[in-house]
DNA sequence: GCGGAGATGGACC
DNA sequence: CTAACGGGTCCATCTCCGC
């Protein structure tokens, strides 16, 4: 029994945003379709949050500012991101995946994990099955296409299912994980971001085979215990990290101002209205928070905190309204410059139990 | 030495 | 040629402090 493999899938919206705007919109299916999140400072100011297959043909990619975008696609269409909408399409496909594994586990809006190591079980064809099921599924109920990854853990099923999209199925079986991860580029190993690839890079490591010929001691030395250790198992295609559902650690909203401001009233008005929205999403669920933290971002893109931790859990707006004032007024006191953005999110959180005082010993 | 608190930075969607 | 430029979550690391 020590050794049994474990099956692991993971599921992916393919470009979800943009797949939800055609299937509402079916007359630009066909085109550039690109999801963009719009600050407010002006005429297609703003960011790409997702675009369709044929944006992506002609270089648009998320994060990349809209301007830009319009350059590369001038014929495409710019659509303005509905988040609500499509976290109501997120948990519609969220409880058809929860009913195919034996633990789920949501990761973001488009993406989850299930175990199936008991359910689809032992030979892979029945877990290949499965997925099939699941996509079909999907797709009828809500007309959507999806890419699912079959591997022996989180790591080897969520690259799997990166490696064939849009609408693909991809299984890669234990004696296939090095060959599989072996040739790629270091920069597509999970974990391993821009500023990892680039200090792996300035040492010669392209691929991940070639970060897998190197000394563990050497990895923690230039990346740091635990994303060194982290990086030498990863690269072997090694990750023990179950499948287990798990509760929002902190929740919290940004915004971008409508003008570069050092004003205190302005921002404090600004976020104590973001605070509305956070403070009746947290006790609709039930939650109390202990800990506010507020973020401001400079014109030049450079993000400072402030927080607080109380001694006893919260969840009243006045109570969050307070402290968030007073993170401001203390963060503008010690730096005064101007802030582009601003933010504000609540963690630590709890529920509320009755009597503790008296089961408390 | 260990913890919690507070601040920063990296990664990913 | 470069600069352009959203919002949200989680994790690790470092520092400081009380115990």
């Amino acid at each position: 029994m020590a050794g049994m493999n474990r099956v692991v899938m993971h599921i992916d919206m393919d470009s979800f945003f943009a797949q939800i705007e055609e299937r509402e919109n079916p007359e630009i299916a066909g085109k550039p379709v690109i999801i963009c999140v719009f600050s407010g400072r002006g005429e297609g100011i703003g960011a790409v949050s997702t675009s369709n297959y044929h944006a992506r043909n002609q270089g648009i990619k998320a994060g990349m500012p809209c301007g830009r975008a319009k350059k590369l696609s001038p014929e495409g269409i710019y659509l303005p991101s509905r988040k609500d909408f499509y976290k109501e399409v997120s948990d519609q496909i969220m409880e058809i995946i929860n009913r195919y594994g034996d633990a789920f586990e949501q990761v973001s809006i488009d993406e989850a994990y299930l175990e199936v190591t008991h359910g689809g079980g032992k030979d892979i064809g029945k877990a290949e099955n499965l997925a099939i099921e699941l996509k079909e599924e999907i797709k009828n109920r809500t007309s959507l296409n999806s890419s699912v990854g079959i591997g022996p853990n989180k790591l080897i099923a969520k690259m799997a299912s990166a490696h064939k999209k849009p609408d693909g199925l991809c299984i890669v079986r234990p004696n296939e994980v090095n060959d599989f991860l072996g040739p790629m580029p270091v920069k597509k190993l999970y974990g391993v971001g821009k500023k990892t690839a680039g200090i792996l890079q300035e040492d010669g490591i392209e691929t991940i085979r070639d970060l897998r010929e190197r000394d563990p001691l050497w990895l923690i030395e230039k990346l740091g215990k635990a994303r060194g250790k982290k990086l030498f198992d990863y690269a072997r295609g090694i990750d023990p990290s179950p499948v287990i559902s798990r509760e929002k650690e902190q929740f919290g909203r940004m915004m971008s101002f409508p003008e570069d401001t050092d004003d205190s009233e302005i921002i404090i008005f600004h976020i104590l209205e973001l605070g509305e929205d956070i403070i009746s999403k947290i006790r609709e669920k039930g939650y109390q928070f202990r800990t506010v933290t507020f973020t401001g971002i400079t014109p030049d893109y450079i993000s400072h905190t402030k927080s607080l931790t109380l001694d006893h859990p919260v969840s009243e707006k006045i109570d969050f309204f307070e402290v968030s004032e007073k993170l401001i007024m203390n963060y503008l006191s010690k730096k005064p410059e101007k802030l582009r953005r601003g933010g504000i999110t609540v963690s630590n959180f709890s529920r509320p139990e009755r009597q503790s005082s008296l089961i408390d010993y």
